[in-house]
DNA sequence: ATGGTTGCTTAGCAA
């Protein structure tokens, strides 16, 4: 069984202690990591090696920032879109490990319909799905995991209609996620489970964890080849409790492979 | 009621 993690940490920095805990507890073979908030130079790749993961960064000063740890090797590793577009945003990084392709990326989150940074977002998903056409084929095993910033479905959001207007939820957001969905991929959690969420982020503001307040915005897509050996799909909720911690949980599939 | 909290960086931005 090969276990798969998808958890934006919100700074690597400030998550060290609670990450190397739950990497010992839940001891996953891949981990997708998101908003590193951190340069290549600085990650500490350190911490990860000692627990015996290979690491591939895409880092940058003060925000965003991905990364993929595995416990194979990860070869053929690309960081960011391979377009014309000149973006200094680290946000995607792919690579191949354990027989599979897999991709770290942290969606933009677009900030409020009609802003700039919401342009940004449709662009990139736009892109996402150019990338996917250019450099692979849904018929080969591939893993987009990620923060994506889109909850799918009304079920996916714990008080629909308090988020019906923000990013997250907005039809074109969900338009565009269809788009990269129907490339080739499978919602892994959504082949395990029809329950509403499981949630995946809660705001640090509002009270929004204690009031259960939660979206399932953290996703595992895959493609046929794999989806069909995965076996199991849950949310550990529990690393959204205690002291400093992100305000997303880690989201887990498990293939067999 | 447009609030609240966290993190990076140090006043303002992003989420």
């Amino acid at each position: 069984m090969v276990k798969v993690a998808t958890w934006n940490v919100n700074s690597i920095k400030a998550r060290l202690d609670r990450a190397v805990a739950w990497l010992q507890k839940a001891d996953p073979d891949v981990v997708c990591l998101q908003e590193l908030k951190m340069t290549n130079d600085a990650f500490p790749g350190d911490a990860f090696v000692e627990l015996g993961y290979h690491c591939a960064v895409n880092g940058q000063p003060t925000w965003n920032g991905v990364a993929i740890l595995s416990k194979e090797p990860v070869t053929d590793v690309i960081t960011g879109m391979n377009d014309d577009v000149d973006d200094p945003q680290s946000r995607l990084i792919t690579g191949n490990t354990f027989g599979f392709t897999v991709a770290s990326a942290y969606f933009p989150n677009g900030q409020s319909v009609g802003s700039d940074k919401w342009e940004y977002k449709l662009q990139w998903m736009d892109r996402l799905r150019a990338f996917l056409d250019a450099n692979f084929s849904a018929q080969s095993p591939f893993l987009l995991c990620g923060d994506y910033n889109v909850a799918p479905e009304d079920r996916d959001v714990a008080f629909p209609d308090r988020w019906a207007n923000s990013v997250l939820c907005v039809e074109e957001s969900r338009n565009k996620l269809t788009a990269i969905r129907e490339w080739g991929f499978e919602d892994t959690m959504r082949k395990i489970t029809d329950e509403d969420g499981p949630y995946s982020w809660w705001d640090y503001r509002r009270l929004a964890f204690p009031k259960g307040d939660g979206l399932r915005i953290d996703h595992i897509y895959a493609t046929k080849a794999i989806a069909e050996r995965c076996r199991a799909a849950y949310v550990d909720r529990d690393e959204r409790k205690g002291h400093k911690p992100s305000d997303h949980a880690p989201v887990i599939a498990e293939f067999d492979l």
